[in-house]
RNA sequence: GGGCACGUGGCGGAAUUGGUAUACGCGUACGGCUCAGAACCGUAUCCCGUAAGGGUUGAGAGUUCGAGUCUCUCCGUGCCCACCA
């Protein structure tokens, strides 16, 4: 037999399976098979090409899914690429090349560099989100929402990459700067079209519950929603001078602290402050404070080292609707203008941040809720004289840190001695607040100013308002143009495509103009796991035809009903708080409009650990230490980088490359390929009954791993069961078979061949996984552990199944036990059934 | 500051979930094959000790017949969130 040649080997194979189409997916599901849908987030292709560390997650798809196919699975296992966004477009600008011609180029390059590595997508259901078909039905989906009103446009100021010259969504942003660039972002109002996504925060928090995720992702996403219970309270101000009627709306989780409120804040951005200017006698400065805190960006007022800044309002006071004590009202930038109501009340006995800054401006501090029990019986024993004093002897020291707990309430009237909970209530009811939630989830703001993106598919006629484009005339198609630079005025680069934007009013046939703006990068990529379903049900009904078929039709909505939702997803971690996040509420909203059926598109997920380089850092073009998948491929195979990567360690964690790690996948593929030297059809002793043991319990071992995603120990274990192999003379042909088909889903190439040399006309891939039989696997002698008081002293061999009796008479058996239980009292004798004996001795 | 992980040989890591710690692989050493090298094959490889034996999972304590695994304190590392009232 020749020498493992993997140039060879996979080259074949490779082509014999495009050429059979083995990896295609048809839509009819014997109805005896379930179906398993396995998918990878899909790439961006970047002009760099593949590293090492994109096919990870793709290997493990991969052999997920082979695993599940020949379990009796019909899978479903699709690639396609993000394409649109800013990185393509800066790219292009970069680079002088066209986005669409640097896309098509770098698609063509990642196939290449995918197709080496033999994998089992079905290339026919390829996907491209800039593709008009495809963004035609992401037009589609975004004016469902602008129908019900869930995509609205608004005229806050949100944030503004300077750099990347668009707006951006809160989810875009890392530390207070453009995700993308890095550069810090400010705040600007031009108007923008904002989807509702606040309006599933509820559902998106409880189906959380549902989904068989990684915990801490779940985690994240209940933080990134953000969800809590509060009470909206009203306080009224009073002047000075004048007789006013104005009030100042605040919101508060703790309203059983009320009476502690010493005084408001408010946000320097909140409107009411216009109202109070004239009743103010220092206005002046708070529109000096208010200039101050707009020209800061985001990081500015967020770091700097914490220290809370503020001026107050004077001329007014608020009034504690509980105490009715008249309070100071301070504008502050700790107080966030999109949070809640604006405005808070402060109790800095209470709260961490009220606290500092009433420390710094000397402010009171009033405790109102009890530590612990003693610190209420003393409250109860001063209460009498207190209260014939004046409040401000109540006033704490400011070295006694904020008690931010719950407990029994004091100083609080009738409400002393209340639990927080009731405290909560009962408060909020005695001054007419209303119960109500917030979240920390924004609006996802969906416009950008740039050019490489969907067309917001509206008209903007000036007697008819915001129009939508009619159905019949999607795709709104994404102009070819010369210039497509952002402005950075905060219109589109669209909007000086004179001929493109001047359009006629669907309604009025008057004269309209086109929104300019594009969608975001995320948009795509929020449906683009059902738009694989629908790829072959139109390609059926029109061969080679890129359209996909009607989302709302019968035939599609069967289609999504027989395949979603997406059983094993596979990426990476980064999007925890991004896609996964707009793809759900994107989901959720076509459960509501009944394009699917489930209210969840991922049921499981699985992250990939990042590949970082040998030096510990990422893989980056920057460092330097970036290694090309093909030049791995060339001189080791792909299957020995796929077993590689594998092996590594756990699939969730990040483990650094090394290169010289590699040649043990290869020495292993090696030797599973001359093992077939010692295989024999007729001839080989049967297998011991050790071996055969081994055989099957590998067989359940690699199995469950593959479902579990231990990979690295399914391979140690296909290791082990060889190593075994290799100490026989010969082996029959169906042991050796057995071995191959484990070995297949990690090594397709070398399998397939060997399949074929072993005389099988038929696919590997086709075959079903080995049958698994306990008994055997069960039938192999066991080692018993010996242990005198806990210290191990020897071990034998058995059967399983012993009874303690026995166990122990064997154990006591053994000299080297003898040794240390004679002249000793026994005083307790422990067995673990087939495992281990401890005998304890005084 | 908060939350979540985690800490095992020279290195990547395993440990049936409380039951023989260091499986499997890399590396290293010696030997074989070879004119020589690469590749390959064999043997060895946690520490102390000739041995009997003893010690060892970041440090210390606790629970237990028994702890890498559970609890507490400390030290260290990584990731995520970060003024959300």
């Amino acid at each position: 037999m020749h020498p493992y040649d993997h140039k060879r080997v996979e080259k074949k194979w490779q082509k014999v399976w495009t050429t059979t189409k083995l990896y295609r997916t048809s839509d009819t599901l014997p109805v005896t098979s379930d179906k398993c849908y396995v998918l990878d987030m899909f790439p961006y292709p970047s002009g760099d090409g593949l590293h090492v560390g994109h096919p990870k997650g793709y290997i493990a798809t991969d052999v997920y899914s082979r695993l599940k196919k020949m379990r009796g699975h019909t899978i479903l296992h699709p690639m396609g690429w993000d394409a649109f966004g800013l990185p393509a477009e800066n790219y292009a600008i970069k680079n002088k090349i066209h986005p669409e011609v640097a896309v098509k180029k770098n698609i063509k390059r990642f196939k290449e560099q995918l197709g080496l590595l033999g994998f089992n997508y079905d290339w026919e259901r390829e996907i491209n989100t800039t593709d008009p078909a495809y963004y035609k039905w992401t037009q589609w989906m975004f004016l469902q929402m602008f129908h019900i009103g869930l995509a609205f446009q608004s005229n806050e100021p949100i944030n503004w990459c300077p750099s990347c010259k668009t707006g951006l969504a809160n989810e875009d942003l890392e530390d207070g700067a453009c995700e993308r660039c890095g550069s810090v972002v400010e705040k600007k109002a031009i108007p923008q079209w904002v989807l509702r996504i606040t309006d599933y925060a509820d559902r998106l928090l409880l189906g959380l519950d549902t989904l068989d995720w990684p915990e801490y992702i779940k985690e994240s996403q209940r933080n990134w929603i953000g969800r809590s219970e509060g009470a909206e309270i009203k306080f009224k101000v009073k002047s000075l001078k004048l007789k006013v009627e104005e009030e100042i709306k605040v919101f508060t989780t703790r309203a059983d602290t009320l009476f502690g409120a010493t005084y408001l804040v408010v946000a320097p951005e909140h409107p009411i402050l216009k109202k109070l200017e004239a009743l103010s006698s220092n206005f002046e400065e708070v529109k000096g404070y208010q200039n101050q805190t707009r020209q800061k960006t985001e990081i500015e007022r967020t770091a700097e080292g914490k220290e809370k800044t503020g001026v107050e309002l004077k001329g007014i006071k608020a009034i504690n609707p509980a105490n009715k004590e008249e309070i100071p009202v301070w504008v502050a930038e700790y107080v966030l203008a999109d949070y809640g109501t604006g405005a808070i009340m402060a109790v800095p006995a209470h709260d961490e941040r009220d606290f500092q800054f009433a420390k710094k401006y000397k402010l009171r501090v009033r405790e109102v809720v009890a530590r612990n029990i003693g610190e209420y019986t003393q409250y109860l024993e001063q209460q009498t004289i207190a209260r014939e004093m004046d409040l401000s002897k109540l006033v704490s020291v400011y070295e006694i840190p904020p008690f931010t707990g719950t407990g029994q309430a004091m100083w609080s009237g009738q409400f002393d001695g209340l639990s927080s909970e009731e405290a909560k209530k009962k408060i909020t009811e005695f001054v007419g607040g209303k119960t109500l939630t917030k979240y920390k989830l924004r609006d996802w703001v969906f416009s950008r100013q740039r050019y490489w993106g969907e067309p917001i598919p509206l008209i903007h006629c000036p007697k008819c308002g915001v129009v939508p484009v009619p159905e019949k005339d999607l795709p709104v198609k994404l102009p070819k143009v010369e210039s497509y630079e952002p402005t950075g005025t905060g219109e589109s680069p669209l909007a000086k495509i004179d001929k493109w934007v001047n359009v006629k009013c669907p309604k009025c046939s008057g004269p309209a103009k086109r929104e300019t703006n594009t969608m975001p990068q995320w948009a795509g990529s929020c449906w683009y796991y059902i738009a694989y379903c629908l790829r072959e049900n139109l390609k059926s009904q029109k061969p080679n035809s890129k359209q996909f078929s009607n989302l709302n039709s019968q035939k599609s909505k069967r289609i999504l009903k027989k395949w979603l939702p997406v059983d094993m997803y596979v990426g990476g971690a980064e999007h925890a708080t991004r896609h996964l996040i707009y793809a759900r509420f994107w989901h959720k909203f076509l459960f509501d409009i009944g394009v699917v059926e489930t209210e969840e598109p991922f049921q499981k997920l699985q992250n990939v650990g990042l590949i970082l380089a040998s030096d510990g850092r990422k893989m980056s073009k920057r460092f330097g230490n970036v290694v090309n998948p093909d030049e791995i491929v060339e001189r080791f195979g792909a299957d020995s980088l796929r077993v590689y990567e594998m092996f590594m360690g756990p699939f969730n964690q990040a483990v650094a490359w090394n290169s010289d790690s590699l040649v043990g996948s290869r020495r292993f593929l090696e030797r599973v390929w001359k093992l077939r030297e010692r295989a024999v059809k007729r001839g080989a002793p049967e297998l011991s009954i050790t071996l055969s043991a081994l055989m099957h319990q590998t067989i359940k071992k690699v199995g469950d791993d593959i479902e579990g995603f231990r990979f690295n120990t399914a391979i140690s274990s296909l290791m082990i069961l060889l190593n075994a192999f290799e100490g026989e003379q010969l082996i029959s042909t169906n042991t050796y078979e057995t071995l191959v088909t484990l070995v297949s889903p990690f090594a397709p190439h070398l399998s397939e061949e060997l399949w074929e040399h072993l005389g099988h006309k038929k696919s590997i891939y086709k075959e079903s996984w080995p049958t698994y039989d306990e008994r055997i696997a069960l039938s192999a002698p066991i080692t018993i552990t010996v242990q005198v008081s806990g210290k191990t002293r020897g071990s034998f061999s058995t059967t399983r199944g012993k009874s303690k009796e026995e166990v122990k008479e064997m154990a006591l058996a053994l000299p080297a036990v003898e040794k240390w239980v004679t002249g000793k009292v026994i005083k307790t004798v422990i067995v673990v059934p087939d495992r281990l004996i401890n005998i304890v001795v005084l």
